[in-house]
DNA sequence: CGCATAAGTTTCTCCTGTAAACATGGAGGA
DNA sequence: TCCTCCATGTTTACAGGAGAAACTTATGCG
């Protein structure tokens, strides 16, 4: 009973460990210099042991992928109770979430979309990926029938409200959203115009 | 006079050449492994040649950013001549062409956006970058002017413009544009439902 | 108990970025 | 013409990362 907390060798829970060191570097360090045996370094275990939990480098990071799909789910669900006055308003509130996500946890969010996390390979990945996007399609189907939205192709909506929500999440993490660019306020007037070209009338 | 092109020891114009080789790899490697002495390797030299030319890895890296910027700029020039029929038209040749660029060199065009690339500290790059968008820029202003576009802030419709192409780019390369997801041509469509919400009536 | 095994550690190899020391050959002045 | 300087190469060296292999510990199960 003499260092109960300290080193026990076999840390418990190692796997969440690693996982949590590592989803706090994605959230603080900009500069996307991921590195395996820095992980170990701040989880305070040998550079070989995260081997024990994950075949390489790549499947951890497609684990965190995964992960940021979940909460980015989380977020933007949290942020569009039903109750909301609008399917307009549900829809911006969502893509705020959205963005808002990717500006606080930068590196995360381009793991998310980056090439590292193949998707095509990693079902898990994939299946959460399609759930968060889910949440668009069904709010865009929700907007539909009650006729917020115009009655196009609802994967036509879905690939213009997409494109624009992560576009503007990348842009804005790449600090590329200059004022001498696009203005004070980029986000809002960029999802208005796109809003316009979904709703009826107005 | 044994072996007059082999090896001249002074390569020439060694600098261009290794552009060139990483150019090359950028277009081809999907998976975003860009060595520097890979980079020497395939170019012939020895892995410290390319000290000479460039201080680092990043400059080399923001070099290449900016000639992307440069020729992305050339592509869409080239997709939207004057005398097509509509701003709209050229609108849409423009975006096609931009996220025809990216599709075909998916490694530079996410260098181009990426954090390596940081367009604050280097101003040629940030200074290409900002050309490049003047394109953009100048073709909402005329579409605007010609009553092709609403007379809202320009600065609102380049926001919007700007995220949904980029969008769709990094999409597209990212392998995220399924089927399953967003119907079979989603980038027109998606630009469709932008361009409703940018132009008059209709 | 005693041992099989999961979970850590050490050690090793190969690779990368980068610095320093050395080599070469072309251009400009004596 | 020749010598010397210097930009542009090469070799060598070192630190740090990915990952494999061999070794160690402690833990759960008979």
């Amino acid at each position: 009973m003499s260092e109960t907390k300290d080193r026990p060798y076999h840390h418990g829970d190692l796997r969440r460990a690693l996982i949590d060191t590592a989803l706090d570097m994605l959230a603080t360090d900009q500069n996307w210099a991921f590195t395996l045996r820095e992980v170990a370094r701040r989880t305070g275990v040998s550079h070989a042991a995260p081997y024990k939990h994950f075949r390489d480098r790549e499947m951890l990071l497609r684990e965190l992928a995964r992960i940021g799909f979940v909460r980015l789910g989380e977020s933007m669900t949290e942020a569009m109770p039903p109750d909301m006055p609008s399917t307009r308003a549900q829809f911006m509130a969502a893509a705020r979430a959205c963005i808002g996500f990717a500006c606080q946890n930068p590196g995360l969010y381009r793991l998310m979309f980056s090439s590292d996390a193949d998707k095509t390979i990693d079902p898990q990945l994939h299946d959460a990926a399609m759930a968060t996007f889910g949440i668009l399609l069904g709010l865009l189907e929700r907007g539909q029938r009650d006729g917020s939205f115009r009655p196009v192709a609802v994967s036509a909506l879905a690939a213009a409200s997409w494109a624009q929500v992560h576009g503007l999440a990348m842009l804005a993490i790449s600090h590329q959203l200059l004022e001498e660019k696009v203005g004070p306020a980029p986000i809002p007037a960029a999802l208005d115009v796109l809003l316009d070209g979904m709703c009826h009338g107005n």
